[in-house]
Parts: C-alpha cells; sequence; structure tokens
RNA sequence: GCUGAGGUAGCCUAGCCCGGCAAGGCGCCAGCCUUGAAAGCUGGUGGCGUUCGCGCCACGGGAGUUCAAAUCUCCCCCUCAGCGCCA
C-alpha cells in the first residue's frame, strides 16, 4: 500500500512513477483515491462539528439535571442530532471505505533503477554465470528422466489429484530434501533463522502480503474455514510480526522458510508440460527480510548473491534479469529473476524470484518500526527470494546431470546429504 | 465440538454490577538535580482532521437503546484454560 501521506504531499510523483507500469487504469485510481480523499476529509469536519455540539448539549444536561433545573430546550435540540449524525457518518464511512479500497489496489512504487518495457522480452539482463550448453538435442526431458529412473508417476498423481500434480518416488525423495537442506545450511551460514511456517493464513494478513486479484487465480482455499493454502512460505514469514512494532536494533531480521507452496493459477498458464517445471504443490525454501528503509537497496543484492550462490555451487549455469516495469508484480519495488539454464529446452528459464516491497506489505499488515516498544512513524522495508525450489530446481538438475544411460549424477555438493552417494540409478520395476 | 474466563493506549492493569470528560503503573522522551549515571521530583508520551485556535475519535468488530455507552441489549470475531477428539 502506497503511503497515503505521500499521494497528499506529492501526488506528481506518485502518478509520474504509475506512469511507468503502462497501465494508465492506475492512474484513474490514483486520481479516485485523491478525489475520494478530499470528499471524506470535508465530510469528516462535517461530522466532526456533530459530535462537537452533542457533546456541549450532553454536557449542559447532565449539568442542569444535576442541579435540579431540567431544561427541556437543551433536550429538544439534542434528540435531533443522533439522526441528522447517523445520516453523515454514513457518508463518511463510505468514503473512508471507498478511498481505502482503492488504495489498496494501487501497486507498489517502483525503484528508478527498473528498466522501462512492456513486458518480459524487454526485462534486462545483468549478470551472465557458466557455460550454457549446446547439445540439448541428444537430452531427455527431466519428466523423461524421472520416469526413466523410476522416480515420479505423473499418471497416478493426475488420477488421485488431477493434472499438475505427482508422486515422487524412492531416492528422488532424497534428493529433493537434500537439495532443501543444502540451501537451508547456506543460508544458515548467512545469518538467516530457519522457519518452518503456518501452510495456511487467514485472509485478512493474506491481504496484506500479496495482490489481491491473485486470490481468484492463485489461492486454494479451505472449505467454511477462513483459511487458504500458502503460496509461498514467503507469505506467512511476511505475517509472522503482523500488526507489530519492531524494534530498530533488532533489524535487520532475516528468515529462511521452508514449506510446501500451494497455486492453482488457472487465470495465468495453466499446466504447460508434463513434469514438475510448473505444478500445483512443491517445495520451497525462501528467504525473508525485515529491515530499515535505507538498508533494503543492500539487502536487495545480498538476497540475489545469495540465490545465486545456491545455483553456482550446484554448477547450473544462469543469468539474472532486472525485471522491467510492465513486467513487474503489483507488490514489488524492484525484482531479479534469475533463470536457469535447462540444456533440453535451450532456455533459459525462471527458476528464482528476489523481490524488494520496499514499505508495502508492512504498511498493509500494520508492522511498524520502533525503540523499546514505542511506535515510530515508519514502518519496516520487506524483502524476499527464493533460495530454491524443489521442483524448478530439481527439474534443472535432472536436465544437466542426465547420463545417456539414464542415471543421473548427483551434483557434488547435495552428496554428503545423500550418504556421499554420487548417482541414482533405476530404481523400483 | 462443549463449558468457562478474557480482549482497555507500546506493555500491564482499574473502571463494567449501578451509563455522565478512560484512572493508575511500567517503559520511553524532556526538564530539574548530578562531575557523569542511577535514584528521586516535575512535565510530556495514541490516531484522524485542522482555518494550527482547536475539534473529533480511540476500551476486539458491528448493530441497537439513550441527550449521553468501556459500562445496558443483540449479533459476530479472536485469544486462553478445562473437557472431548486426535498423529
Amino acid at each position: 500500500m502506497i503511503d497515503l501521506d505521500l499521494i497528499r504531499k506529492d501526488p506528481a510523483t506518485v502518478t509520474a512513477n504509475l506512469a511507468r507500469r503502462r497501465k494508465p487504469v492506475y492512474i484513474d485510481l490514483l486520481n479516485e483515491v485523491r478525489q475520494k480523499d478530499t470528499e471524506w476529509r470535508a465530510c469528516l469536519q462535517g461530522a466532526d462539528l456533530l459530535r462537537r455540539r452533542r457533546n456541549e448539549l450532553s454536557h449542559q444536561i447532565a449539568e442542569s439535571r444535576s442541579k435540579g433545573t431540567p431544561a427541556p430546550e437543551l433536550d429538544a435540540e439534542a434528540k435531533g442530532i443522533p439522526d441528522e449524525l447517523r445520516e453523515v457518518e454514513a457518508r463518511e464511512t463510505e468514503l473512508l471505505h471507498g478511498r481505502d479500497a482503492l488504495l489498496r489496489r494501487l501497486p507498489n512504487l517502483m525503484d528508478d533503477s527498473v528498466p522501462y518495457g512492456v513486458d518480459d522480452s524487454e526485462n534486462v539482463v545483468v549478470a551472465k554465470w557458466g557455460e550454457p550448453s549446446p547439445d540439448g538435442a541428444s537430452r531427455k526431458s527431466h519428466a523423461e528422466v524421472l520416469e526413466g529412473l523410476g522416480m515420479a508417476d505423473f499418471d497416478r498423481g493426475r488420477r488421485a489429484s488431477g493434472a499438475g500434480f505427482y508422486y515422487l518416488l524412492g531416492s528422488m525423495v532424497l534428493l529433493d530434501l537434500a537439495l532443501q537442506r543444502f540451501a537451508l545450511d547456506l543460508l544458515a551460514g548467512r545469518g538467516f533463522t530457519p522457519v518452518s511456517p503456518p501452510y495456511m493464513l487467514r485472509r485478512a494478513p493474506y491481504e496484506g502480503v500479496t495482490d489481491l486479484a491473485d486470490f481468484e487465480n492463485v489461492m486454494y482455499k479451505i472449505e467454511n474455514e477462513d483459511l487458504y493454502l500458502i503460496a509461498t512460505s514467503e507469505h506467512p514469514l511476511a505475517a509472522l510480526y503482523l500488526g507489530e512494532i519492531l524494534d530498530e536494533d533488532r533489524l535487520p531480521i532475516r528468515l529462511a522458510g521452508v514449506s510446501p507452496c500451494f497455486r492453482k493459477e488457472i487465470g495465468g498458464h495453466g499446466v504447460d508440460q508434463k513434469g514438475i517445471f510448473r505444478v500445483h504443490q512443491f517445495q520451497k525454501v525462501e528467504q525473508f527480510v525485515f529491515c530499515r528503509p535505507e538498508e533494503s537497496p543492500t539487502i536487495l543484492e545480498e538476497l540475489r548473491a545469495n540465490a545465486e550462490e545456491v545455483f553456482r555451487q550446484l554448477r547450473v549455469p544462469y543469468r539474472v534479469v532486472n525485471v522491467c516495469t510492465g513486467d513487474l508484480g503489483t507488490v514489488a519495488a524492484k525484482k531479479y529473476d534469475i533463470e536457469a539454464w535447462f540444456p533440453r529446452q535451450q532456455a533459459f528459464r525462471e527458476v528464482v524470484s528476489c523481490s524488494n516491497c520496499t514499505d508495502y506489505q508492512s504498511r498493509r499488515l500494520g508492522i511498524r518500526l520502533g525503540k523499546a516498544g514505542r511506535p515510530g512513524k515508519l514502518v519496516p522495508h520487506t524483502l524476499n527470494s527464493t533460495a530454491v525450489a524443489t521442483s524448478r530446481g530439481l527439474a534443472v538438475i535432472l536436465e544437466q546431470y542426465q547420463q545417456p544411460d539414464g542415471s543421473l549424477t548427483i551434483p557434488d555438493v547435495l552428496r554428503p546429504y545423500l550418504g556421499g552417494r554420487t548417482s541414482l540409478t533405476r530404481e523400483g520395476s
């Protein structure tokens, strides 16, 4: 949520920033917010005046009655106020709620370093690592490797739960866990506290952390409960300090979330290919940070460096893109995607999303900065980044490390987590 | 799921039965005092609006009764405890 104070004091800056998103609807929204705000303030003054008169009369009535000298003319005037006030108040709350509802639909203000562009084709590559292997044609898709190894069952997954669900089997489960443990250990070594969060959230905190439009398209809802399955541990981690005052001296707070993630994504791309690249359920290790406003740009680079380190140590070639204005999500002020090289597809595909959400989530969640338990004027910044998602992390390893005989070489850094094993071969019948 | 107890400012609490300016403590800030600090004393310490005089609001949320609601009535939410169920 954009700071309303900024909208009032410097609407030109806000307008210019929103214009870079290339969606005129946001400018209309902003103007509506400003108009409703002006109307609301005028209306509030009217209501305050009525309430003031009511308070005065109440005191006078109380005084005259205590003296035993009733004043019927005061009673008469006082009796008229509630009806009048009810009307003004109804309009006042309507304006206020209308303004706030619109305000919450505005996206975050973007950092100046976000490149101007229409869609993902205009994202700017800012870094590359490793040599993309050119021998795609001779390789199998990650799904074929999985099935060849006997370590996934997509057909039965569909039958039991529908398209987009799968069973992982045998040693692939251990590799999945190894990948998570590897990422978690890396982060723990860099000052992150591991967190196993709730896998469901109430709606109110959920509206604080995400784009409201996501509810229809992405979220799984628990029937007859005010609960949603989390789409990423970013969301419960952001809600960890819901409504609290964070002591400035305790910041930055670095958290490493580990959880399954649940996504419908019916509005977007759907489930587009066999395998585990885009699925309804996967595991993810996530970086999340609460920090002081001035340090969030530096911490964004720190999170990006950590995520890059995961893929470097796995020896998977990748590139980093600075996501352009037209492709940036609602909540982020700036976002890097890390795109790993998938040799079979001969393409870079997104495996990490690394965002600075500035004060957008904190303000919506009612999280404030303070000292010694007292609230200050500022709200903390929040940032999040994938460390590794084991659907896509596994998929790229399966493409990168597959052998011509159908076996899978295990990346060096994962071997300690698999009892020193160096490769996986076919299991089961 | 049942029963009970609760939700008051950054935190803790009183007020509720019996309607009339939300009291007190802690913490924090400032001043006094002190070489400095602590203690002590004094004052301050929320949100919104503002014509900067001030006004309004704030007791989990909403509705109602009333000139007037933390207080009375109704509905809802949440937390805790006990019981039940349970990996």
